[in-house]
DNA sequence: ATTTAATCTGACACCGGTGTCATAATTAGC
DNA sequence: GCTAATTATGACACCGGTGTCAGATTAAAT
């Protein structure tokens, strides 16, 4: 990069010492002399050296890198990321700083072959999978990762024969302390919005605790209260109004993401209802807008910068042969005005 | 990363042929026979093949690989990001995705020594620095980059000596749209949120063309009415309740960053004053929240995916020895309903 | 048939560090 | 004073591709 690059070569001529003495006294080696190192400390400096990670990676066989594979929705905009993936890309990267380790980051398409396309392989020591999980392959893929004995952990999907590689929220937890909250301010006619199928295992865990602890105090939520979205506001926007449509009318939405919630909030305000006071809406994630909607959006926080450095660890715990760490994070509901 | 990686030269073995043809083969060289192409392909999927890039970069003497350094501002919270530097981040990982360039993102705090923490050198083309240029020796680094001629852009900071290499957004013109736009709403009492001096260039250029814009139009901003602030909303919260009880009233307030802005709204309904009846609000950035505010925020756009694209590509025009690209953004007022 | 050109391939050095092994120099042990 | 143990260093091969150059094979030209 620079226009004359010194080589540890360089500093062995100038210091008068041969090249692995350079490297071992660069790296601080015992072996080396105290006089001697300081003296090639002392040139390395001088010549603005700084060593090739390309050269000592080929031949240590290991990158301190870790590779951040970030998959889109490919229903949702090209444009926009979900913020909440944005604010775990900024938690990773400092855990990753944090560790020592440096982050190769890439967008992937779930449909393309992001095996051949993470032939960054021998660029990183790991690999970190966010995003969405609820894709034909996924675990196949998985299978090959396994079998190519690549070390990687994702969030929130499940890896069907190795569940300590995955780390994820308690969503089942954070459907239940939602239901909770609402059968506590006697909400008696809930709604779901997102994704109720295995298809989403995250969304479907949070339908889950919901549900059935909804029914462990006597509700249920009725199917047609139950609406299919993705996790936009747009997505849930629409599904509110549905919901507003049905003959019976509702007092609480569970939505399934934070910007479901959003869309929601919209789509009761502008048919001339309020929030709480009609209805109520939790969301879930906490993203950074919660804080900032009309009104603050109450939802179930899963911690962005806990969950990025439980991924780093435990991917470090792998690449060092250390035991496995936790793997679920306790999610906790934070209460604002919309319900 | 894999148990047994299969190398060229296990290629070359089981195809009959030497490393160097296969070398050629598999980067579709004019100069290999089709058929033997075709075999050596074959047995490279058949081996799962994958290039070792620490070993090509090193012969190669080129990474494809650019290094994103965030600088993050020491004054603001740890954990959070400025929301349109993730947003940057964003836009910049797929404009490199684009490209075919890989990323490599880290943090850094601007008083460490980044010079030597880029020592990522030769795992890095280039450089994009993005983040507050308003500190001591910013310049000074960035001179002994040009130095060791070290290809880099930055956003937002000037370059002194080299003013192509740096992107950003007309600020200046951005403050004359803000300026219009409340002089067309007879707003006649603006105040200003933000850092009105040269240490913060950005913010400097955006008070600029605002002040100039009112003064155009005879209007002046008072000394009192221009209020320090950093970008955040806490900030802009303290900020507005000490313009708030000042005894001149304000009807309008231009806020150099949405953050700042919505802190200053939440500090007005908080005074019992509606907004945008009784004071105006406008941010800059227009970050994803911005839409989401109570009243959404009218703010100036700063186009995050055309700036990630643009930073990109003036790096790889340096990269390639072509000439350098448009440099200014030209941003837009989006109106809402805070003003 | 012979020269010339075009096409294809292999041998080999090289990129810049790092690890191994042997050896020289110094110190300790008896 | 001689062997054994330490300590410090250098020579050299190696990591896995890539580029150069020379040589072989075949086709085209004279």
């Amino acid at each position: 990069m620079s226009k004359s690059k010194a080589t540890s070569f360089d500093i062995a001529h100038y210091a008068g010492v041969s090249q692995s003495t350079v490297s071992r006294a660069l790296r601080n080696s015992p072996l080396v002399n105290e006089e001697t190192k300081k003296k090639v400390f002392e040139i390395a400096k001088k010549l603005n050296y700084k060593v090739d990670k390309n050269a000592s990676n080929l031949r240590t066989q290991q990158s301190n890198t870790i590779a951040l594979l970030l998959f889109e929705d490919p229903t949702s905009d090209e444009s926009h990321i979900n913020p909440f993936f944005l604010s775990m890309l900024g938690s990773i990267t400092r855990a990753c700083a944090n560790q020592g380790y440096d982050l190769l980051v890439s967008f992937q398409q779930m449909d393309q072959d992001w095996q051949a396309q993470y032939e960054d392989s021998h660029r990183a020591d790991g690999l970190i999978l966010l995003g969405y999980g609820d894709y034909i392959d996924y675990q196949a893929r998985l299978a090959t990762l396994l079998q190519n004995n690549t070390k990687f952990v994702c969030w929130g999907a499940n890896v069907d024969s190795r569940p300590e590689l995955s780390i994820s929220c308690d969503n089942y937890y954070g459907g239940e302390q939602v239901a909770e909250f609402l059968v506590a301010k006697k909400r008696t006619q809930c709604a779901f919005i997102g994704d109720a199928s295995e298809h989403s295992p995250e969304f479907f865990a949070r339908f889950n605790g919901f549900k059935d602890t909804l029914q462990k105090h006597g509700l249920n939520v009725d199917a047609r209260q139950i609406i299919n979205a993705i996790s936009t506001d747009e997505s849930g926007y629409n599904a509110t109004k549905t919901l507003l449509s049905l003959k019976r009318p509702i007092n609480a939405i569970f939505a399934a993401s934070d910007l479901i919630a959003i869309g929601a909030i919209r789509a009761i305000k502008e048919a001339g209802l309020n929030v709480p006071e009609d209805i109520s809406v939790i969301g879930f994630d906490d993203i950074p807008i919660a804080s900032f909607t009309e009104p603050a959006l109450t939802t179930v926080n899963q911690s962005t910068s806990v969950a990025g450095e439980m991924l780093v660890a435990n991917l470090l715990a792998q690449l060092k042969d250390e035991p496995p760490v936790q793997t679920q994070l306790k999610p906790t509901l934070v209460i604002r005005h919309s319900a």
